[in-house]
RNA sequence: CGGGGCGUAGCGCAGCCUGGUAGCGCACAUCGUUCGGGACGAUGGGGUCGGAGGUUCGAAUCCUCUCGCCCCGACCA
């Protein structure tokens, strides 16, 4: 068994490091159609945890899932304006079935706004059946220029929440609600630290009045938003005549919030946390959270027998504490190759355990994100898994926290701002003028990702760019954006 | 759509300039030796050279036309 080639390093060339790590860990391969990737078993245990975790938590905040239908009649995206002008570029169509042409042609879903708001407006008739708190979980299909797997792909799975409240502040507060579910969901189990903020007008969804955002910090110091909740006011239910009869019996129209997260955060959780060596993943959502790998030789039969007995005797134990755990037992590979496997594929922690482990009552237990290993006596290695566990995902958040401490920065100039989006974020007071955004953007690629809900007050501040007062509360985040 | 590449074995590539009927590494299979940080040897299987035309006695190689993919930029969760 040879070397494999080694993977591009982060500091020599990010992008490659991305685009060959989403190959070499098994976690994507190329599809027939360009841009629509097949997200591969190790890549959809991920996603499998992410939906398990964030499905409670809707749930616990009194959701319900349902599901509907992929194909759209196109004349329902007209209805609303904005929203037909946002994602008419990238709308995939249907205009052939049965053999024949449709009469009228089906979008394949971006976004199911307004196939739920038809419906919305047959089930609502009362206040008394609001709020209706429904999400789904499923694929959709937005026609991009360019591609980017887990990042920007052609087709991708999500779960898309759809609320409809009798009045305007129960309505936002849903809206703030389930930013807080994904922010908690990115710290608490992807232990990505986010930043929960306002989109600007020109970065809102298409149709909103308001879009927040939790952004995060990848290791080459560019922002990638995770996941967004948009009030969208009456906007919708104006297009689809979603109106109920209020306490008064007075007709009114509902209010409707979304909200999404993506496969995106996939590729959150690579670029937050991988290395040089590959991945490195959350304990919390990490397909196998710890990886036992059995040594020696393999003509020993006796020695063998011993190790296997103990190693099943761990994985039991680990398993009904509740950890999973892989007993990577395959022949015909070497010790050497499955440890470089399993770190690029990020498995938090291995245990090594052979004969003369077994002899001594002791295993050598390596850390992901620790150089050297340790060894620990076989009646303290559940204990010591189970806390690593623990401890492993706050030494990765606090890591990722510490990264994005060091490359953010307050500026003051706009020569300082240029200067700092080249290497992370910059706080910096604007006046939100759309024509100033567009020129910064222009003239230094980086975006005005949000507006923090909790940062540095304005003050008495001027526009880093225009010199204008600003009208938000807090200064802004400038970044370059995935 | 603009700018760069590239299509030859499962993967990565050489061969093309200077035509002569396909090769290397990895992977795969068998056997032996190995076995605590990417093992080694021997043997073996596997390719209508992206597609279509053309030139030629003969085309992976030269000519024309096509199709596709990847990377970099403009749109986006």
């Amino acid at each position: 068994m040879a070397k494999q080639q080694a993977l591009t390093s982060q500091t020599e060339d990010f992008s490659a490091w991305y685009n060959e790590l989403v190959y070499k860990a098994d976690l994507v391969d190329l599809g027939p159609v360009r841009g629509a990737f097949v997200i591969r078993p190790y890549g959809y245990a991920l996603w499998e945890h992410v939906q398990r975790e964030l499905d409670a938590m809707f749930k616990a905040t009194g959701h319900e899932n349902l599901s509907f239908p992929m194909l759209i009649p196109m004349s329902y995206f007209q209805r609303e304006a904005k929203h037909v002008e946002g994602f008419s570029p990238e709308l995939a169509v249907v205009t052939h079935a049965g053999g024949v042409p449709l009469e009228e042609p089906l979008a394949i879903r971006p976004t199911s706004e307004t196939i739920i708001g038809e419906l919305y407006a047959k089930w609502i008739q009362s206040y008394r059946d609001l709020p209706l708190l429904y999400n789904q979980w499923c694929n959709v299909v937005r026609w991009e220029l360019r591609t980017r797997p887990f990042l920007r792909t052609t087709e991708f799975l999500w779960q898309e929440g759809h609320t409809a409240h009798a009045d305007e502040a129960e309505a936002r507060a849903e809206v703030r609600t389930m930013l807080d579910v994904y922010g908690t969901f990115a710290e608490e189990f992807g232990a990505v630290p986010v930043i929960r903020g306002e989109k600007t007008v020109g970065e809102r969804f298409a149709g909103a009045e308001q879009t927040l955002t939790i952004e995060a910090m990848m290791r080459d110091g560019k922002a990638l938003q995770t996941g967004t909740s948009h009030y969208l006011g009456t906007n919708f239910s104006k297009a689809f005549d979603i109106t109920f009869n209020d306490r008064n019996n007075e007709q009114a129209y509902a209010h409707t919030t979304s909200w999404g997260f993506s496969t995106r955060f996939i590729g959150a959780l690579i670029m937050a946390h991988g290395d040089d060596a590959g991945l490195v993943l959350p304990p919390r959502l990490a397909p196998h959270q710890v990886v036992i790998v059995p040594m020696g030789r393999s003509d020993d039969d006796e020695g063998r027998a011993r190790v296997t007995a103990e190693v099943t005797r761990i994985a039991t134990g680990l398993r009904a504490a509740g950890v999973r755990v892989k007993v990577d037992d395959r022949d015909g590979m070497s010790p050497g190759w499955k440890f470089n496997e399993w770190e690029r594929k990020g498995v938090p922690l291995r245990v090594e355990i052979g004969p003369r482990d077994v002899d001594a009552g002791t295993a050598l237990v390596k850390d992901r994100l620790e150089a050297d290993k340790a060894t620990v006596a076989l009646p303290e290695l559940l204990a010591h898994l189970v806390e690593g566990l623990e401890a492993f995902h706050h030494k990765l958040f606090e890591r990722a926290r510490a990264f994005r401490e060091k490359h953010t920065r307050e500026v003051f100039t706009y020569d300082e701002l240029k200067e700092q989006v080249e290497v992370g974020f910059a706080i910096a007071t604007h006046c939100g003028d759309p024509a100033s955004e567009a020129t910064i953007q222009a003239e230094t690629k980086a975006t005005v990702r949000c507006i923090p809900l909790e940062g540095i007050p304005v003050g008495e501040s001027r526009c880093v760019h225009t010199g204008e007062p600003s009208p938000y509360a807090h200064k802004v985040v400038f970044a370059k954006a995935y």
